[in-house]
DNA sequence: GGGTTTCTTGAGCGATCACTCAAGTATATA
DNA sequence: TATATACTTGAGTGATCGCTCAAGAAACCC
């Protein structure tokens, strides 16, 4: 009896969190989801339920994916190998929407109103830094760097210089490759 | 003949300054900005022509400011003094809207609509990273740090930390102060 | 193929957006 | 004090906001 809906459901959501990603919260109206999802206003919402669960789902998703590339990339280059690699890898990285982090520009965005999504990109960061500092453990036992530090601490610092790098890289003044290269040249000196 | 208005033009335009750095250009509504200037539409309008144009006063004034206090501050600690005391005040100061950069904010929010203020907020960030830059130098040239490094390289990878400590101030589930305190250690490595 | 169920469509809802302007009010000059 | 010249007021502009819902279209089961 039912009837299938016509479009990928985990297509949109991953094009809506491009279309989030690089116009923001406020930035991205209904009509210009409806018209780069081709949805109308019904489906749209009988879909999503509306723009904030939306939003909510492209975060998470967002997440996701920073979680797994960064445990992919640990894989095949090491725990050190990968933190090293990563700030090359997010200015590099030429077909995102934007080179800012997701997570930073929503929570720039909405922290101030108290806003549902600011909460939930503040605990996917969260997550995020657990999962630096889980790689700095294992660099640690595998001798790469000293034990003498913090992995939590290590952790905090290296994502706000991430974040820095993220949106510095944005700019066309700034040689981000050079900046990249000082930060991946610090994690040596561990 | 004339009449005297009856606010404080340059007052309104820091207090305008405070509200949309806290909530960004998007989630600033002229509204708000009526109720917090006591300002009725027409007063408005004849003051300042435009929501974007105060935007616009508010961020000269907030780059105005940030030179100024931070070569006020090496006027009194030397120039490689001021650069490691600035993580530090701009996470301590408790009286700001909020501890993240009101350029970079304006810059992430702004940047993908190529929004005018999005250009100013850059040219923004150019003049302060240019004021870093000068302060590395003036360290060098007074042998507090060596001259082996480019001063401009300096200066942007040290602008890109402080953007991204700034924004992980925000957060209450990281130490700050940590932060700055790397950052700081950092410039005395140099 | 008929009946049922879901999906799609798009006009349009009230609220809010940035902004305008004509009328009223206060002040400085003459 | 009379007049000219601002400044202040707030109702109201059209556009857009996120969102609703009734009607029509399509696909599944029998």
């Amino acid at each position: 009896m039912p009837r299938k809906p016509a479009y990928d459901r985990d297509a949109l959501i991953a094009q809506a969190r491009d279309i989030f990603w690089r116009h923001g919260w406020a930035g991205t109206s209904l009509k210009d989801l409806e018209r780069e999802l081709k949805l109308k206003p019904g489906s749209f919402y009988a879909a999503f339920g509306s723009k904030d669960a939306l939003y909510a789902l492209a975060l998470e998703r967002y997440a996701q994916d920073g979680v797994a590339s960064m445990l992919a990339l640990a894989e095949e280059l090491g725990p050190l190998g990968a933190l090293k690699a990563q700030p090359y890898r997010v200015i590099a990285a030429s077909d995102l929407p934007t080179k800012a982090c997701m997570l930073a520009k929503t929570y720039a965005e909405l922290q101030a109103k108290d806003h549902d999504l600011a909460g939930q990109a503040g605990a996917h960061m969260i997550a995020m830094k657990s999962c630096f500092a889980d790689l700095f453990r294992r660099a640690q036992k595998a001798g790469e760097i000293s034990s003498d530090h913090d992995p939590e601490r290590l952790a905090a610092r290296y994502q706000s210089d991430l974040l820095g790098l993220r949106l510095t890289a944005e700019r066309d003044d700034v040689n981000a490759a050079e900046i990249a290269a000082d930060i991946a040249a610090d994690l040596e000196r561990l």
